[in-house]
RNA sequence: GCCGGCUUAGCUCAGCCGGUAGAGCACCUGAUUUGUAAUCAGGGGGUCGGGGGUUCGAGCCCCUCAGCCGGCGCCA
């Protein structure tokens, strides 16, 4: 039998030798640095035989990929094994790799306490330095069925139940240890690093991911290849924890939460110059591209999402109010006119399309809104500034015919990948959603809409993947996710095709033969929400702001009280040439002022002592640097005021 | 909504085994006129998240409600 090694190398081996033994007959460091194989690529265990002619490639920890989920999926066995050991009425369900470590669900009557982690990572310790080998072996579902009863782990046996008849039941021993998995494994626990895994928290989950079913715990946990990469990861971990834009929303004044208003946003008075900053920014895109601002009513009586549809199937997700609009209590006291909050603003943009007959020529209808939005988030979901109850979107509903969703679909590519990049995103991804199982609309119109978003896609150039069956019901979608400045992924944008909504609410217009004809309705946003884009942005630059975005773009200190006048003048010309300034003649050393300021992430702190009142210049010093700039007066407001001009404005 | 944790001064936090609340910063007052990340001194400030209970006595123990945090679920 012959084994082809990556090199190209082919050696004789019997039929039945293992991946370990060929690795050790390669080399005997080999033989030890040995994690797992793969044969003809497959990613297996080194205890597995090889019956055939076949490549074979050894897995070390150079292989770095494969290495660190074999180390995170063992950490996941040794995890469940130290728990099973130390609480064995704890029952065991599932353990997968994910992003940096793993984790395992457990039911235990108990909760797991932190203190409860330093036990569990002491014996998974212990666990690794008895190098415990890992073995595996293939039953039959009954008789792995009737084991998993023997040791009463009913979650086990429902997991064999729900594996597809013809799948193998594949057991591990980690030590005595035994669990039901797919593999593969390392040759032995001691593989693990014992130092470069950590267990994070422990939270609530639900069994099979299904809220009617069991809460179960699942402690998490992070494993690397060494321990600089685990200090490496806590330090990033550490660093992404203070851009929290929660934390840093305190601590640079932007904006509170309060629990009389849960999901609620205070802006406070620099948080709300940095909204406008940004809304000023919108208003001019949107209107530059052919979009008409409107203005719509926030509380809408129920008829209307009785109609959109809303009522039925997004109720308990809205704010309802009801108002007894009788003349007196007696007779008409249960006259009660009920209304909700909009959750959303497209029925409302179609009332506005509705007013008056609309030709084909008056096709593409753009109508744009800032508009809030209420809608009643459950307690559990709600997270600063991400996710609240009351926000407002960059909404825009485009009323057009199926000729023209392509058309309007390259050029809502074109503006949104402009203003993700004016905002400091170069990065991202599109997601195009396609026809679910149940959905409204022909076939004949899927295929065009469908055809038409990807038409689009394919044109802007941009990586894009396709989601099948995830579209709504009332036509295909996609999404737009952007990276921030640490790797992470947001959806913000998104682009629907609703074919669904003109129907119900009665949109049409008048087609070239005079007949009368339903428009297509477009749905789109490109921040999705001001307040959730707020707090990415703010993550993203960690608080520091772009100039022309910074809510204090400048700060003008004086050294001493004798400069006082001349300060006050020098912030007067920014303010004249448009700049968010202000003086700081506090009786303060310049060391103080420049402390705070520049803790406030003020972008640019203009010092102005003797020497400058004299020379009539400024010390300008930048956020993020030590060194001052001393400039004329007018100079330095020429630069500041050409910096901050919005990147729009600056194109113009 | 579910599981777990948390809630003490404006902010960040300390407060043992239940014995009657503390620090730093901020704020106010005074002194100081200062050259690029904290000048000095003094002062005021808390129904310890709300409600209920146990106890001679509760910030600490128990119940309950709310909010927040971490997840899960949800996000037509």
């Amino acid at each position: 039998m012959t084994i082809t090694l990556p090199d190209g190398a082919a050696r004789t081996f019997t039929a039945g030798v293992t991946g370990a033994e060929i690795a050790a007959a390669i080399s005997p460091s080999l033989g030890k640095a040995a994690l797992a194989c793969k044969i003809d690529g497959r990613l297996t265990d080194l205890s597995e035989p090889i019956a055939a002619d076949a490549a074979l490639s050894i897995v070390t920890m150079k292989d770095r990929e494969e290495a660190l989920g074999l180390i995170r999926h063992d950490c996941a066995h040794v995890m469940a094994r130290a728990v099973q050991e130390l609480w064995p009425d704890v029952k065991v369900t599932i353990g997968p790799v994910i992003e940096n470590g793993w984790y395992y669900d457990f039911d235990r009557a108990e909760p797991f306490s932190d203190e409860d982690f330093a036990a569990i990572e002491k014996r998974m310790r212990q666990i690794i330095a008895a190098r415990d080998p890992v073995r595996t072996e293939v039953w039959d579902r009954a008789r792995a069925v009737a084991h998993y009863k023997s040791t009463n782990e009913p979650y086990k046996v429902e997991l064999i139940e729900a594996i597809p008849g013809d799948e193998p039941i594949r057991m591990y021993w980690h030590g005595d240890w035994q669990d039901l998995c797919r593999g593969p494994h390392l040759a032995h626990t001691g593989q693990v690093p014992a130092d470069a895994f950590k267990l994070m928290k422990v939270a609530g989950a639900y069994w099979r991911g299904d809220s009617r079913n069991k809460m179960l715990q699942r402690i998490y946990g992070i494993a690397f290849a060494s321990k600089a990469e685990l200090d490496q990861h806590l330090t990033m971990l550490e660093e992404a924890a203070k851009r929290d834009h929660r934390k840093l929303g305190k601590e640079l004044d932007l904006f509170h939460l309060q629990e009389e208003a849960p999901g609620m946003v205070f802006w406070h008075p620099m948080g709300w110059r940095l909204y406008r900053a940004l809304e000023d920014y919108m208003r001019r895109r949107l209107n530059a591209s052919g979009y008409h601002e409107i203005r719509t009513p926030q509380v809408v009586d129920r008829k209307l999402w009785e109609a959109s549809g809303h009522w039925e199937n997004y109720r308990e997700n809205m704010f309802i109010t009801e108002i007894d609009e009788s003349t007196g209590a007696g007779e008409h006291a249960n006259e009660k006119r009920v209304n909700a909050l909009k959750p959303m603003n497209c029925p409302c943009h179609v009332q506005i399309y509705n007013q008056g007959l609309k030709s084909y020529r008056d096709l593409p209808l753009r109508l744009a809104e800032f508009g809030s939005c209420h809608r009643y988030e459950s307690s559990g979901s709600m997270h600063g500034l991400m996710r609240v109850r009351g926000f407002t979107q960059d909404d825009a509903h485009i009323f057009c015919t199926e000729d023209q969703i392509e058309g309007e679909t390259k050029s809502f590519i074109a503006l949104l990948s402009s203003v993700y990049a004016d905002l400091g995103f170069d990065g991202f991804d599109i997601k195009l959603s396609t026809r679910p199982e149940t959905r409204a609309g022909s076939d004949a119109i899927w295929d065009k809409a469908e055809a038409a978003l990807e038409a689009a896609v394919k044109a802007a150039g941009v990586p894009y993947q396709i989601d099948p069956g995830e579209g709504a019901f009332y036509g295909p979608k996609l999404d737009f996710k952007l990276t921030d400045a640490i790797g992470r992924e947001w959806q913000c944008g998104t682009f629907q095709a609703d074919f669904v909504l003109p129907e119900r609410l009665g949109a049409e217009y008048v087609t070239p033969e005079g007949e009368k004809a339903r428009p297509v309705m477009l749905h789109r946003a490109i921040l999705g929400s001001f307040e959730r884009f707020l707090g990415i942005l703010i993550e993203n630059h960690a608080g520091r702001m772009p100039l022309w975005l910074a809510p204090r773009q400048a700060v003008v200190a004086t050294i001493t009280s004798e400069a006082d006048g001349y300060a006050a003048e020098v912030a007067a010309a920014l303010s004249a040439a448009g700049l968010r300034a202000e003086a700081d003649l506090r009786n303060e050393k310049i060391n103080y002022k420049v402390r705070e300021w520049s803790a406030a992430k003020v972008p640019a702190i203009l010092a102005v002592g003797a020497k400058e009142v004299e020379a009539r210049s400024v010390a300008i010093r930048r956020l993020g640097s030590n060194g001052q700039t001393i400039l004329p007066l007018v100079e330095a407001v020429a630069a500041l005021a050409a910096e901050a001009t919005p990147p729009d404005l600056a194109r113009a």
